[in-house]
DNA sequence: AGCTTAGTGAAGATGACTTTCACTCTCACC
DNA sequence: GGTGAGAGTGAAAGTCATCTTCACTAAGCT
């Protein structure tokens, strides 16, 4: 939703590495606060897991990142702000990936109606088994 | 909907009891493991946690609740077994309940053509504000 | 310099979920 | 009516992501 505009924001340096983090695993990939904070870690040694996690807050505040929480997996995970799309969970390897869907508004509406709901977002998550699983690697 | 089917299984007496209050609770109402723990000990007092989780686990191995997982949710919550069907959660009373919407399988076949995924299950969460909520209740 | 606010790291708190362990109950089979 | 194997049980502790607290430091302003 929020175009990416380059906030006027000027943001601490830590919070600006972790965004630089987010950003640079690219769109698809999906990184959760401990993966953040390894790779923080590696750049800038004693950084605190605190930091980190207001740092996540404060971007996700400010738009410039999403938290996105999957059904099914363990933790939350974070990725650039992007267009609407949904993601999926594979149960063999418990990857997530981006799939290039999103709900019509057209049915947003319609269940507002419907309901009498004020419905500001609908998420959707699928879940089977990614193209590795399905090949037959099995996951113990 | 979908016929209770007496099961041929022959159940715990005290998973049949929590069985009873997930299924009481009916459609549309939505129990945490909380909930379901402390009306089961309303109706068994001395019955244990662990009693209540194994079979919360049980019953929705057999298909016969299911869990529900919304995103933004504190925790998991319980339903009786029914139709495929969307959750909304309102973000002002953490309310949760049913949307009469599913997937077109046309979507899900179309998804998984495209991404080369073995798609299994899709589900889908709104969010926004309740009757109430919208009305002006303001929830701490 | 002196003040104020934001940012920081360490550590601990919280709370849902899950497992372990030792004990008890059930029940099919004697 | 026994009885032994396996299922069920309750208490308690473990796991783990997430979130908060606290004492301190850095940065910006006057």
């Amino acid at each position: 939703m929020a175009s990416p505009a380059p906030a006027p924001v000027r943001l601490p340096k830590n919070y600006q590495l972790i965004l630089d983090i987010v950003q640079e695993s690219g769109r698809g990939r999906h990184l959760t606060m401990n993966d953040v904070f390894a790779q923080t870690s590696a750049r800038r040694p004693g950084i605190g897991y605190s930091t980190v996690y207001r740092g996540l807050v404060r971007l996700r505040e400010l738009g410039m990142i999403s938290e996105i929480v999957v059904p099914g997996a363990v933790s939350a995970t974070y990725e650039p702000a992007a267009e609407r799309h949904a993601h999926f969970r594979c149960t063999g390897c418990s990857a997530i990936e981006d799939v290039d869907y999103a709900l019509p508004t057209r049915v947003l509406r319609r269940v507002a109606d419907k309901s009498g709901f004020d419905i500001a977002a609908g998420t959707v998550t699928f879940e089977g088994l990614c193209r590795h699983c399905r090949a037959g690697v099995h996951t113990a």
